[in-house]
DNA sequence: TTGTATGCGTTATCAG
DNA sequence: CTGATAACGCATACAA
């Protein structure tokens, strides 16, 4: 392994004086510059990472936050998107990304995560799908030990940004097309998760489209569960005549059950999932763009760790019917 | 955050005594250990990670090397078992874990990855999903600078350990299965990308079978594509009385183009993946525990980097039926 | 059994 | 503009 006391040895020059090219110091002379570039291109030298994060004391260490709740497709493809975009857009950053699943802290104290994360020289933290339940996450937010990055929760203060979609008004959006387009006047909302943040504004959108368009609204609770969304479908969905979803799960859970039931009713969804190609029947849904989303958050973290404040960053949304045809590779 | 230093004064020892309890020396009076434990939990205290790895000059680091090659379902769906499990497991053996892309490294140098791991003090690297063409990682594997594991390829040295299913008996296993059920004498068989090392294992499987029973086979290659399978269904399957696959995005395309064609054909199918459930016709597949493979996995690379040699380890797969009943959460 | 001293690879602070 | 040198937090050979 090259170290930079090679290069500066071969270069003719103190390790101070390599040290001070490789970061861009003023008060080094072309000269030595271009020495000290050309053996350390000549010997291949790479900075260990690990002892520069030791002596500068800053690692540009990330951790990925993640919730594998129920194990079902959506969440699978949902978080795969989410630890992409964030480790393609760490690497064009120089952070180095560590992946963090609930379960592995759930049972600590907000000291015990604190120091864990210490340990592991993290920095920052983007939190993927918390909850109004997860007061750990809540209380390290507000001890500003580490700079985090909420995605699809509302939380904003000097060193924590939050990144997500307007979901009110994506719920409002595809709610109303779908019902434009078919012309209802009853309709059956299956809500998510209520300790969910995205619910809560969802469902705001809803309302308000059935107080502007002034429709019958009938809300069930449907958590998110494709199982409970087909029950609440079976048991509601008669006297209705559309079912508008929080999730393309409990979409895909409705439209089963009204197939079964064999009677006809729109359904539309949220999320813009792959499987929705794979129901038969098309639907509206909103299409978050799940890779972009973590690559902002990304970025936000990034913005963050050099010393600026937290924010709401507000990522479009996308209107779309996903056919088999389409998603078939 | 308290350091080793503050423990050492605070318990009136030296620095090195408290290294020495940390790392469970012998040589270290019990009341010592005691007061030094006490100390440590009282204050806390948690080893900086980073500064562990710079003395010790072993990260007990590890990069998962992970392909993001056709975004289907699948692939994410396996692609999350591979890095839940893997994350999972090197928490409880204490190692740490990166996750990489193949993209990010796609258009490097042998040189160029092997200074790009070292600087991030990666010591082990799992690889999913290799392929015969993957120059790059057939030198990384010959250099032996890394430990390594790889995931469904055959390559075993002092260094590097294979892990896998036993895809030749699995596809034996599931095909035969079908055929028996369905009394069939011709078998149309998809087969996978010709890159990949378990494309020869499972062409060799339903070789075998064909031949033991006397069937007729004809093979295909469907670059486990579910189009392309759609395409070959849509071509072949009339002069067959079923169609096995060597991927369940196959056998899915397969079956979808089968009820387009309005014929019945059994149909099987390999990986075991949710989205088979979803597709109203139920089929045999290969469930693989993806896992549990990649625990496996950072198990053996624990092993490896502990000074043991590599070796060949082989999981246990299962015959299943996926149901829509079985899946919906 | 305990403590001292040195080094890991780098950054940062000073003199020169 | 350049070069010693002291940190960073911990491990470890060696001395006591």
């Amino acid at each position: 392994m090259v170290s930079i006391k090679d290069v500066a040895k071969e270069a003719g020059v103190a390790i101070s004086t390599v040290s001070k090219v490789l970061n861009n110091y003023p008060n080094v002379s072309e000269k030595t510059k271009n020495k000290v570039n050309e053996v350390v291109d000549r010997l291949g030298f790479v900075p260990n990472a690990v002892a520069v994060s030791l002596s500068s004391k800053k690692t540009g260490r990330v951790a990925l936050l993640i919730k594998l709740s129920l194990s079902t497709q959506a969440s699978d493809e949902i978080n795969m998107r989410y630890i992409s975009g964030a480790v393609h857009k760490a690497k064009e950053l120089q952070l180095d990304v560590i992946t963090v699943f609930a379960s592995m802290i759930e049972d600590m104290t907000v000291e015990e995560v604190t120091s864990y994360f210490e340990s592991q020289g993290i920095r920052g933290i983007i939190v993927y799908g918390m909850t109004t339940k997860d007061k750990v996450i809540h209380k390290l937010i507000d001890s500003g030990h580490f700079k985090m990055v909420v995605v699809d929760a509302p939380m904003v203060n000097d060193s924590t940004s939050s990144v997500s979609v307007d979901h009110v008004k994506a719920q409002y959006d595809v709610a109303k097309k779908t019902i434009i387009e078919n012309k209802c006047k009853k309709v059956l909302y299956l809500a998510g998760e209520d300790t969910g943040y995205v619910t809560k504004d969802r469902l705001l959108g809803i309302k308000k489209l059935c107080e502007e368009k002034n429709l019958k609204l009938t809300v069930r609770n449907g958590q998110f569960s494709e199982l409970r969304a087909r029950e609440l479908t079976m048991r509601f969905a008669k006297n209705a005549d559309c079912v508008v979803c929080a999730s393309d799960m409990m979409a895909i859970g409705a439209m089963k059950a009204l197939i079964d039931m064999d009677i006809f009713r729109p359904v539309c969804g949220f999320d813009g999932i792959i499987l929705m190609g794979y129901v038969g029947k098309q639907m509206n849904t909103v299409k978050q763009d799940f890779t972009k989303i973590s690559e902002k958050a990304i970025c936000e973290l990034n913005r963050l760790m050099s010393g600026e404040n937290g924010r709401k960053v507000t990522i479009k949304h996308e209107l779309v019917r996903i056919k088999y045809e389409d998603i078939i590779v």
